[in-house]
DNA sequence: AGTTAGTCAACAATACTTGTTAGTTGACAG
DNA sequence: CTGTCAACTAACAAGTATTGTTGACTAACT
């Protein structure tokens, strides 16, 4: 997504207000690798302004993916994480954490078209499950 | 997952007993290649037993979960989606209609262990989005 | 300074899935 | 063949995540 104070310049641009509120959720994910969940930013603009709304954060998100500023990620059965990096990476999820990483693979990916004629890929998506650093140490320190 | 005599042997010596309801479930995943919903699923049994209950339904594949003979497939904001097919392979989901489709794609995929120490996959998951041939001939023929 | 988009609160509603209860049935062991 | 207990059913509640709705209020922009 664009810097906070771009945001802002954009959705003036488009005849929408830049409210407290906006402006907030702006912030909380600004720079954030954490693929949050709703709730969690929430929490975050809460901080700031606790009188701000779940609903209202709900909204704000949509619209910034509706504008492609963000992205959603959906993994498993977990809520919904946004992702305000939109630039194409990959994800690695603990499995014990639930935790979700941003990564760059180098891949090589492939569908033959010679065994599947016909399906054209928009897009590919590479998903690595498995323990992260801290989560690995603890289970070796449990040997 | 394993053909549902071999499934129903499986079953009787675990000291599970086997009912028409389970047996019905077995058929109906039996070279199902289309990663059902439990609904679907539920709708193929009703064929030939009415009175079963979509409780009953949930519960089986839960239990065939548990066993590994199935697996779920999360894709999206869809229901979950159950796959008896467990031998290592990707999917491709069509943006159109939503069908998940089972494929092998030609992948070298790695995560650089010096940019990402400690990380340890267990598993590497590739998923396609695009056209299935079916909606890019359509999309294609509304040029 | 007026207009109106945006917000809030409070609640309803949706979709999917699991929990629970109590009564009934039928698969299987002995 | 028969008794037992796992499994099933129906009917309903509950849980989680998200969106819809309404009416009143506030404050961002023109
Ligand atoms: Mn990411
Ligand atoms: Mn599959
Ligand atoms: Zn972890
Ligand atoms: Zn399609």
């Amino acid at each position: 997504m664009r810097a906070p104070e771009e945001l802002t310049e954009r959705f003036r641009n488009l005849g929408l207000k830049v409210t407290p509120q906006r402006q907030g959720v702006f912030q909380a994910l600004w720079g954030d690798d954490s693929h949050p969940t709703a709730e969690a930013i929430w929490g975050r603009v809460r901080e700031t302004m606790p009188t701000v709304s779940l609903r209202t954060v709900y909204q704000v998100l949509n619209d910034l993916t509706d504008l492609g500023e963000i992205n959603t990620v959906r993994l498993g059965s977990s809520p919904v994480r946004f992702d305000p990096n939109i630039d194409g990476h990959d994800h690695f999820v603990c499995e014990q954490c639930s935790r979700v990483f941003d990564v760059h693979a180098h891949a090589v990916v492939d569908l033959p078209e010679k065994h599947y004629p016909g399906f054209e890929v928009a897009a590919t998506q590479i998903v690595f499950r498995g323990f992260c650093p801290d989560c690995a140490r603890i289970s070796a320190a449990a040997h």
